[in-house]
DNA sequence: GTCTATAGACCGATAGAC
DNA sequence: GTCTATCGGTCTATAGAC
């Protein structure tokens, strides 16, 4: 299935993805045309629905390629030796990119706040996949603390997260990321 | 300025904005149209354009509304003895519409996810005030308990509230809106 | 002041030539 | 497979009757 062509002709899908997944962070899904996906990877305006039936489908493919995206950070933050260090690594992934989530928010928090907002009728995106993946593998890392609420600190270090993103953003400060992540670095570090 | 014309007509302009502040709730500011907003309020559409020039003019009268509406919680809310009751009593406020944020998400919150990617083009109303307010509230009580880091502290406590309720609305959860209080709630009587 | 009708612009999706 | 041209629908905003 992974090569129904010899080799990928020139990759029109996965630029396409690539630049619908850029517009889509900076505007959001209903602001982002399809037109405007086509100029940024390079691709005529109608070829689109080659690749992709709707709207939606270009859509999921974004939220597809984040899943592979965060499955495969999360196995690199693995190599760490401790739990701790795991989970201080996923917080400073948000601080490296403070001056991208105040200017845009989070990638993955707006795009699930915008898809939060679908009721059937419209797009219909389901984006909470993409979180419930960091949130399980939290909940793996406090397990292995002796944590018996893993759980329930993995939903507290995640809201942290995405709330801190949230006011960076509104507030358009990234310094809020850094300041907040040192915080939960220190709570981190309190637990076990 | 507050009565041009002796009494209230019927209150239409105050119906427009109460019904597009609720579509925007449950839709966004992008997928509400001017249309839906005047069937909600029970106007005819073309006379929306009376009260407000622009879209961006009666999405901007839904976040004054809104900080109208915060201020008057905050002032209720001042009448708990202390600091650390003052606090609780804020994060109760989005325990009990737990049910509407799992839903549709925070309202103030999932609004300044979507006003913050206005980018100068199409619309461009400003919602930080929304959250700064509330900030400066909180960060005035942590001050009255002795705290030296009391912005900070009031930004957790609000990262924390709208973090919970972004995965509350992803995962449609009202229970971690409820989790969370209660871990916030003992963050706070541990402080002072 | 109130409402109808519609202009004008834009977007998602399709048809069909190459 | 690739691209152009365009249809049909929807939206904001306005013109103008009452």
């Amino acid at each position: 299935m992974a090569n129904s062509t010899a080799v990928k002709p020139a990759g029109k899908r996965e630029r396409l993805v690539a630049g619908a997944r850029s517009l889509i962070h900076e505007q959001g899904v209903q602001r982002t045309t399809i037109a405007e996906v086509a100029e940024r990877a390079d691709v005529p305006v109608g070829n689109v629905y080659y690749y992709f039936k709707t709207k939606d489908e270009l859509v999921g493919a974004v939220v597809d390629g984040y899943i592979a995206d965060i499955q495969a950070a999360l196995v690199r933050l693995d190599r760490h030796r401790t739990p701790q260090a795991r989970l201080k690594a996923l917080v400073q992934m948000w601080v490296d990119q403070r001056e991208d989530v105040a200017q845009h928010g989070c990638p993955l928090g707006s795009l699930c706040s915008e898809l939060g907002k679908n009721d059937g009728s419209g797009l219909d995106v389901d984006g909470a996949e993409m979180l419930r993946i960091e949130v399980d593998w939290a909940e793996g890392q406090f397990r292995s603390l002796g944590r018996r609420d893993a759980r329930d600190l993995a939903i507290s270090l995640l809201s942290g997260i995405q709330g801190a993103a949230l006011l960076a953003n509104t507030f358009r400060e990234p310094e809020i990321l850094s300041r907040q992540a040192r915080r939960l670095d220190r709570w981190i570090d309190s637990l076990a």
